[in-house]
DNA sequence: GCAAGGTC
């Protein structure tokens, strides 16, 4: 007789076999399971795949709406969480008592109670919980040594949470789908969800913000000076003069007129080390630095982690416990190519303690290199993001940094400038982190109090107020992670659906805008179901369920009450379905046929009409040219070159009448100019 | 061809 271990995947399984004992692995099925003989225990150590059991629509038809009768069932498509549920339940047959060794947080609750209930023939309230906060040996063994009854709240409230989700995002998606059927007998792939809403929503608020700002003028002044024939600038104190006028009156009392030196203060600036990494923040910063989208960083991660060359990706956590080993990854680490002097240099700087941030994982450290070297050659993506997680995780370890800063004001004819000198001091733990973070440099001369300095100049600037950034990938990750909604699992994967379904698109400049499209799904949520676009849901959501996790709210009355404010919501959805469904379709066409990305080219030769404009197809995400007057039955189009930045030259072909580009390339190698016409008769020659 | 959440 032995004890069934259930853990929510693979890798926790060996690491919890491992801290139990000296396990020994067989593979049925191909699912791994370790077996651990005490002298006082044995065990067996099975794992899930994240989630075996999902919600399912009992009436299978996607067309009917409201579906709100779900059962929970083996997930689909997935062959080999499948055969893992057939190694539990085999495993269940002969097992004596039961350990839930999920992560110990809603989710993996939520995991191992289906597989206990379902697979295991309903010994969720037999087994005892394993509470860890991370997979360290000692944690794990302390867990084993004191196993508790599982909570039945918990497991509730993670339930509930999946039927709230499921019963508001697919009955909303199909109410969209159905809409559009309804107006124009059309089909789109739309959807809408707890997650989705709010973040497409952050994206729609962000763009109407830009559209509406207004540009204010106002005028920045700068001077130059010299002193012992070293010159340097110094900014007019007030960093955005508001008028014309007042900027004038500053130029010309100050002109021709040197300036002496009314304060000088030293300081010395401390800049401590980086935290170690979680998810979030490699995604982050992969974006910043070599603009990798966050599920491409994610997938790019978890391909280190399988050839165990970094640890477990899927964190939150920005804590690295002493148990991992700092001294024997470091040394390992120096074995690397071109790592070992920067490992020497922590090596010999004696006790090694890194600058752990303050966010927690039920189950993981952040994320760390392991110290194996690569056994096979890493694409150049991948070494950028070995590489990164490498010295992150060295800089952690590293001294603060340390630069002096110099503000020096200066008067000029009672108008007063200000420059500053910044000079490195100490490296510290920038070392470790090149050339993805430097000190800034830069020099004043030397300047003390009272110090007469020679005006060699001074100038006015007209600028204009700048509408706010449209968000990129990396920064709406971040708004999600402020707003907490979505996981760090899940977060990427959100923004992708919104792609995936032409609610946004990227812009040139890798910043994203809202389609058409994306307007029209956030217009008639705000108006029929405004809770599913806003973040409040979420907030609810959690207070709601924490009173299910504590027993003192039924989830049954939870989900009856959000049913019952779907359904009002939903009548008064369907009610102007029609009109709904009108104004998607005619966005989603929009969208689809490019016009928010137009670039006009040139007059069309074909119906003498319209424009032609430079169209980047949603579908295939390929650039070309149409005509503005495709909907009045001009079907004229032309290729692009994919790669290269087209020039607009605002000539005709002389052959053909086609406009003619330019193509330029990025090194300035190429550089063509091309009639886009296929058909030219130009090309033949 | 619908959500969000796990994980591979």
């Amino acid at each position: 007789m032995y004890t069934l271990v259930v853990c929510e995947k693979p890798d926790a399984a060996r690491r919890i076999a491992q801290a139990l004992g000296d396990p020994k692995e067989s593979k049925p099925a191909g699912i791994s399971v370790f077996d651990v003989a005490n002298s006082d225990c044995h065990y067996k150590v099975c794992s899930a795949l994240g989630h075996l059991y999902g919600l399912a629509d009992s009436t299978k038809n996607r067309s009917v709406y409201p579906v709100l009768d779900l059962e929970w069932a083996p997930v689909d498509k997935n062959p080999r969480a499948a055969r893992a549920i057939k190694v539990i339940s085999e495993l269940s047959k002969n097992a004596s008592a039961f350990v839930h060794a999920c992560d110990y947080d809603q989710e993996g609750e939520v995991i191992g109670h289906n597989i206990l209930q379902y697979a295991c023939g309903g010994k969720y309230e037999k087994a005892l919980r394993a509470k860890f906060s991370t997979l360290t040996d000692e944690e794990i063994r302390e867990s084993f040594a004191s196993l508790e009854r599982p909570s039945g709240g918990l497991a509730e409230a993670g339930r509930s949470r999946h039927m709230l989700d499921f019963i508001y995002g697919v009955n909303l998606s199909r109410a969209l789908a159905q809409s559009l059927k309804m107006a124009s007998n059309g089909y789109c792939n739309l959807s809408i969800g707890r997650v989705q809403g709010p973040t497409l929503a952050f994206a729609v608020d962000r763009e109407l913000e830009i559209r509406l700002h207004v540009p204010d003028p106002y005028w920045t002044i700068a001077a130059q000076f010299e002193k012992n024939n070293q010159t340097f600038s110094a900014q007019y104190e007030k960093p955005k003069v508001g008028t014309l006028a007042e900027a004038k009156s500053i130029v010309s009392a100050c002109i021709g007129r040197d300036g002496t030196v009314s304060d000088v203060v030293d300081s010395k600036a401390v800049l401590g080390p980086p935290t170690p990494f979680n998810i979030g923040d490699l995604q982050r910063e992969a974006y910043r630095l070599f603009k990798l989208g966050p599920g491409y960083t994610l997938a790019i991660a978890e391909k280190l982690y399988l050839q165990a060359l970094i640890s477990y990706p899927r964190t939150s956590s920005q804590k690295l416990p002493p148990s991992i080993g700092y001294g024997k990854i470091i040394s390992s680490l120096s074995r690397i190519g071109g790592y070992g002097q920067l490992t020497s240099m922590l090596l010999s700087k004696g006790r090694l303690v890194p600058n752990e941030g303050r966010m927690t994982d039920p189950a993981h450290p952040a994320i760390y290199p392991t110290g194996v070297a690569p056994q096979q050659k890493l694409s150049s993506l991948e070494f950028k993001v070995y590489d990164l997680v490498v010295k992150r995780f060295l800089a952690t370890f590293g001294d603060p940094a340390i630069s002096r800063h110099t503000d020096v004001s200066i008067d000029v004819n009672s108008h007063t400038f200000k420059a500053q000198g910044r000079s490195p001091v100490y490296e510290g733990w920038m070392v470790f982190y090149k050339p993805h973070v430097r000190l800034e440099q830069h020099e004043l001369p030397e300047l003390r109090k009272g110090d007469l300095v020679k005006n060699l100049g001074i100038d006015m600037e007209e600028k204009f107020t700048q509408p706010p950034y449209r968000y990129n990938q990396a920064s709406l990750l971040a708004k999600m992670e402020q707003e907490q909604i979505g996981t760090k699992a899940t977060r990427a994967d959100i923004i992708a659906t919104l792609f995936k379904r032409n609610y946004i698109a990227s812009s040139v400049r890798g910043g994203i805008e809202v389609t058409d499209l994306g307007f029209a799904v956030i217009d008639s949520m705000r108006t029929f179901v405004p809770a599913i676009i806003s973040t409040s849901l979420t907030r609810s959501m959690e207070e709601q369920l924490e009173k299910v996790e504590q027993g003192s709210a039924e989830s049954v009355l939870v989900i009856e009450q959000a049913v019952d404010k779907l359904i009002e919501s939903l009548s008064a959805f369907i009610e102007k379905e029609v009109d709904i469904g009108a104004r998607i379709g005619n966005a989603a066409s929009s969208s689809a046929n490019g016009a928010q990305a137009a670039t006009m080219i040139g007059s069309c030769p074909v119906c003498k009409k319209g424009q032609l404009r430079m169209i980047k197809s949603y579908k295939t995400k390929k650039r070309f040219v149409g005509c503005s007057n495709y909907s009045g039955g001009c079907k004229a189009t032309a290729p692009l070159p994919q790669k290269g930045a087209i020039r607009v030259l605002g000539k005709a072909c002389p052959e053909c009448g086609w406009p003619i580009v330019g193509v330029v390339f990025a090194r300035r190698s190429k550089h063509w100019k091309i009639c886009v016409n296929m058909q030219c008769p130009s090309k033949k020659k």
